[in-house]
DNA sequence: TAATCAACTTGTTATTTGCAAGTTAATTTG
DNA sequence: CAAATTAACTTGCAAATAACAAGTTGATTA
């Protein structure tokens, strides 16, 4: 597993320092939108993560508390990944960037109609998506 | 300048294509926080960003049209970079990773009273940097 | 009991980063 | 006004990271 290096004790370089790639937040969002928690769900998405990198971050998110790792309910086999509660904080992140990116970049017809909802009433829908993570 | 890859078209993998690195951010945050705007003063950040990557990122950021370069007023030597609008919408995700990085990180002291502010205040305070950002 | 599945690990190649040094045009200094 | 300095890069190279393909190990299913 690759180190982490903190760059300097700035907030936004900190948090780069731990979620700044093409990758980590995808994690998160498949745990948050698409209600995938193993390797093998994650490794699904469409785009294609690689198992290395999977596995690399998998375990730099549960060494920065980001997730945990349980045994899943339904069989011995499998991993289940979950967010911590400081994972579930990264939720505000998720929706600004969906916010941005609804706004400023060519995205999926489907995904808008979301965006469109989230600008309309997003704190009541972040606390809703929040509520919904904690409770299990 | 390495080449924008786009992996699917769901909004969050879409931003992070963009803006999912450890340094584009933060020069971003430069110019919204720092009040920088020219190529040595975002070389003089405390993270050391290496030249070669701030020439790639300025073009890159300036490419996807979160940056526009512009003649400096002081200087035919210098370049300023200005956020465009669609630059100054990341205002909130930053805004967010400071409040993430707030609660669950360890960060300067002397960083901790504007995430106070931000927590109390968010709306206000991102509306007034707006302003003044799009202003000039 | 054999095949399959889930979660990885390993090896190899391609890409990106970090670091040092060099370039060119504009500006300041002696 | 020539010489040094500044600003914005570019280039070359070694080190780190990512992508791709294949292999391993411990459940689970047929």
């Amino acid at each position: 597993m690759k180190a982490l290096k903190i760059r300097s004790g700035c907030p936004i370089s900190s948090a780069l320092d731990i979620i700044g790639d093409k990758w980590s937040l995808l994690i998160v969002r498949d745990i948050v939108m698409n209600g995938k928690n193993t390797y093998n769900e994650f490794l699904k998405s469409r785009e294609k993560i690689a198992t290395n990198v999977l596995a690399d971050r998998l375990s730099l998110l549960e060494a920065t508390g980001i997730l945990a790792r349980e045994e899943h309910p339904e069989s011995k086999a499998k991993i289940f990944y979950r967010l911590t509660d400081k994972g579930i904080d990264l939720l505000p992140v998720l929706v600004e960037l969906i916010l941005w990116a609804n706004v400023h970049l060519p995205i999926d017809e489907e995904a808008k109609p979301f965006g469109d909802r989230l600008r309309k009433n997003k704190e009541a829908i972040v606390q809703q998506f929040m509520a919904a993570l904690k409770k299990k």
